[in-house]
DNA sequence: CACAATGTGTGCGTTACTCAACAAATGATC
DNA sequence: GATCATTTGTTGAGTAACGCACACATTGTG
């Protein structure tokens, strides 16, 4: 892992903040490079020194956030449902900004099905349909539908503004999952 | 007026505002170049390259808000005192996290003197002492107690926690100048 | 259509900042 | 008083970001 200069964190961060921002008060198709270079206070050639265009840069910070909760879920693979969710549900509160505008604006069904992919990945593994509750049933049918639902569930929690803390929705949708898989 | 590259604005604004923090945690004594540059998230030699130290990093500060304080008076040298005080309590309200500092930590005293020096320059102007309500007093006393006054009602209200808004203060102590002016 | 205005992507030379290393000064601990 | 740790201020080499300008597309208005 080597460290990365500063300058160079500082400012990619400032540009996602920045289009992140943005895409919460307007249109994708209608954000520009200068736009988002001005928001992040940032010369525009430098949004092109990390990114090859507005869409890379959204695919870049997909891909950070989908790779960061699939780490989430490799270092919390020895927790109930319930304990994981947890784990998951403060990281979503940790990023509201992004998670907010992904699940409201429908420009973002990119990262939807590359989020509800990750959830069915995830839960692959703890279902057995050999025996137990499931016993008889599919598994891809049982993974579709789990993942639908929390996908479903955290879409509704941010659409209304993080209603509950993130506990609560760990805990409930917890139970639901420690129930049925 | 060339203009500046933003990446000393940036730099210098993150440092700024670093040692002001700093100031608020802990005595100034105790404070290290390394703090200010780790706080700033900036390299160690940043800091050495716009300052000489951490006592030239706070003159710099210090006179940059005088300097500031001192341009107001020249744009609004045609108000009121009223008037005038608004504008100052507006930058004091924008910037309390500077004025809180340095008026309430001992250390600081070094700024309440500069501090006083400029409003009792800039009421020089204002004191009419051949004629009118003051005729037959001596103008510098008049000027040090009422500069006396301001800064010390300044000085209360920042280490009151400014329990009242700028408006009202400007209007108050405005009252009490025009009043005596 | 013309044409002005704006956005895009790229290249240029310059500058500010980076990290790492250093010797000297300072300060705490035994 | 010796030793170890930390801070200080400075240096050098490498690089990220800078401002600026260009050619080319795209857009929208008379």
């Amino acid at each position: 892992m080597t460290k990365v200069d500063r300058r160079v964190v500082k400012s990619q961060e400032a540009i996602k903040k920045a289009i992140l921002e943005l895409m919460a008060e307007k249109n994708f198709d209608d954000i520009t490079i200068r736009d988002i270079s001005d928001r992040a206070n940032v010369n525009r050639g430098t949004v092109y020194l990390h990114y090859l265009d507005k869409y890379d840069l959204l695919d870049k910070i997909i891909e950070e956030h989908i790779s960061n909760l699939s780490e989430l879920c490799r270092s919390a693979s020895e927790m109930s449902f319930q304990e994981g969710n947890y784990v998951w549900f403060e990281y979503f509160a940790e990023h509201h900004l992004f998670f907010s505008i992904m699940l409201n604006t429908k420009s973002a069904a990119h990262f939807r099905s590359r989020f509800l992919d990750l959830v069915v990945q995830e839960y692959k593994v703890e279902v057995d349909v050999t025996e137990g509750k499931n016993q008889g049933l599919n598994q891809e049918v049982i993974l579709q539908f789990f993942g639908a639902a929390v996908v479903g569930a955290v879409e509704w929690w941010f659409r209304n503004g993080m209603p509950v803390p993130p506990r609560v929705m760990a805990e409930q949708t917890g139970i639901l999952l420690d129930r049925n898989l």
